[in-house]
DNA sequence: GTGAAAGCGCTAACAC
DNA sequence: GTGTTAGCGCTTTCAC
């Protein structure tokens, strides 16, 4: 039992393809076909069951009904519960999601942004581990549609939805200062991408109000080494007696909870801790981690928002959106 | 500046379609195309950086390197480190991977597959809220590559990739049972799936040993209405004095979990808790959480393998593979 | 060794 | 109101 096509129905009801395609399509009315016509046809569409092949319609309109989301780790919660808010408002407008994820890496990001591009996805979400790179140029030079979030590069001009950054550490951080801490470690993974560094200029700028403060308890691991670098790292912002440790995202903040509740238990309670990005594990653990945490529905639906105003329009100037953090005190 | 197409190529090069698309699918030597010819079009290839456009390649083969992904919700972290693992499998073998939520709703899962299966994706891989439903039937009965995880029918023969349900819960409470609690609750969202069914069976099996046993410790909650009902089943569960709470998975230990701490913070440490699945947050929160853990990367091991054996032979038989769970006692 | 040509299922300009 | 027809870019059989 073969599927059904276009052409089953146009023949079994002595009718063209092109009669049928247009009152499918619902352009009936549009193209006059009389009203019988077109109940025959939904008639016998519906009793065959017949489903278009949305690949030969890609085909033939270059357009696929398919976006691409690419972000480091769909496994990373922030990513997943974004992508899922994005699923979601996409659906409403036929769009399936295809997701991958780069693990940080630049070849394997643009090896998928061009597998994506062939595949004819109307358009492209990607939280980019290199912004520079040429294919991410010519996608930009050729208007495809496609919208950058969570990471930006200045000098590169595109469609951004981003968070503030800079401040939104700078006042976390001075408020953390207020209940008096002097000793504040940072704990970053190394800053590849731009918002990691403004996190990190944000907690320096809030940290010369400390006079002679030790530029030695800034610390970075590496994203491909996080386990054991991290715990080295909190070793010596341990060793150095830090009264609180701010981390730049979630990623680190976890390891490096995880690597206190393991080492450390006893001096937990005097330990304040500041985490970029929340997570649902501070809820629960132990010592309370106060978060700047990210709009995940605002960020969702301003990306698709503004992917679909270049998709219906691909020559619309580039946006850049900005939106704020929220701080949860825990 | 339009995409090269292998027309182009042929027509620079004075040769045909034919030759040109033998030599770019590397069956140059197989149909004995002269190496110099074959090196022109390599060449010339990468000089015009050509790239197949998949879209025409699906039309033609009917396959288009694309397998679907439907879950419950691709922001349960088990769904999304269960995904983020298919999707590095199967991208070794050149897929991509297109997800899904279905939000435990059986039409939404019947659109969906149904969307997949006209995007002429190469199979499927479902957590299916009702395996029973007349889209996937039609699915298994026309050999569609399918297979379905985490959740199972017992009458429905399909490829099934599932962990041991019973006997791992039975056993663990047991062991619950050994550290002298008697009075245990259980907690459960209400089970439309058979996978929940037999932890609810292997608890119930566990506490026979308990003589004159109160059912009404056993309590369910509804998944579309998790918040609220949690509370109130928590609530009942505390006012009866449990010594401990079993949970039949990790979304409904996260939100016990959360009331928990919430409102009866002073009697958390005379409680013993244990979870179906596991949750990174049970590393982290009190009180401690001992939790049945699925082998996400075996069940995303098997489950490509299982995915790929039945693309390649769509009339192979269907298995069914049961994993075990490891208790990680915290 | 290489080419001509059919056709995958659909859309849409144009014809009647 | 409805039909004819020409592709979309590719694969692949068969011919020479």
């Amino acid at each position: 039992m073969k599927k059904t096509s276009i052409a089953d129905i146009a023949r079994q009801l002595g009718l063209s393809k092109t009669t049928v395609s247009f009152v499918l399509n619902h352009k009936g009315d549009e193209k006059k076909i009389s009203a019988q016509t077109q109940q025959r046809i939904f008639e016998l569409a519906g009793k065959l069951n017949y489903q278009p092949d949305t690949v030969a319609q890609s085909l033939k309109t270059g357009r696929s009904n398919t976006i691409g989301y690419l972000v480091p780790d769909i496994a990373n919660p922030f990513f997943a519960k974004t992508g899922r808010k994005i699923e979601d408002l996409l659906a409403k407008c036929g769009y399936n999601l295809i997701i991958g994820s780069t693990d940080e890496n630049t070849s394997k990001e643009e090896e998928l942004i061009n597998t994506l591009v062939n595949r004819k996805t109307d358009g492209l979400i990607i939280a980019s581990t290199n912004i520079r790179s040429e294919t991410l140029h010519n996608l930009l030079s050729k208007k495809f549609p496609l919208v950058l979030f969570d990471r930006e590069e200045p000098e590169i001009q595109a469609n951004y939805i981003v968070v503030e950054n800079k401040m939104a550490m700078k006042n976390a951080v001075i408020e953390l200062l207020a209940s008096k801490q002097r000793k504040i470690g940072l704990l970053s993974i190394t800053p590849h991408v731009y918002s990691l560094k403004l996190r990190i200029e944000g907690f320096r700028e809030a940290m010369q109000a400390v006079p002679d403060y030790d530029p030695r308890l800034l610390r970075t691991v590496n994203y491909t080494d996080i386990k054991q670098s991290t715990q080295k790292e909190i070793k010596i912002l341990m060793d150095h007696e830090v009264e609180a440790i701010v981390f730049t995202n979630n990623l680190i903040a976890t390891e490096g909870l995880w690597v206190l509740n393991r080492f450390y238990k006893n001096r937990i309670d005097q330990l304040a801790l500041l985490s970029f990005d929340d997570s649902e594990i501070f809820d629960y653990a132990l010592p309370r981690v106060t978060s700047l945490a990210q709009p995940v529905n605002e960020i969702a639906s301003n990306t698709v928002e503004l992917l679909l105003k270049q998709i219906s329009d691909p020559e619309s100037e580039f946006s850049r959106i900005e939106l704020q953090t929220s701080l949860i005190t825990r």
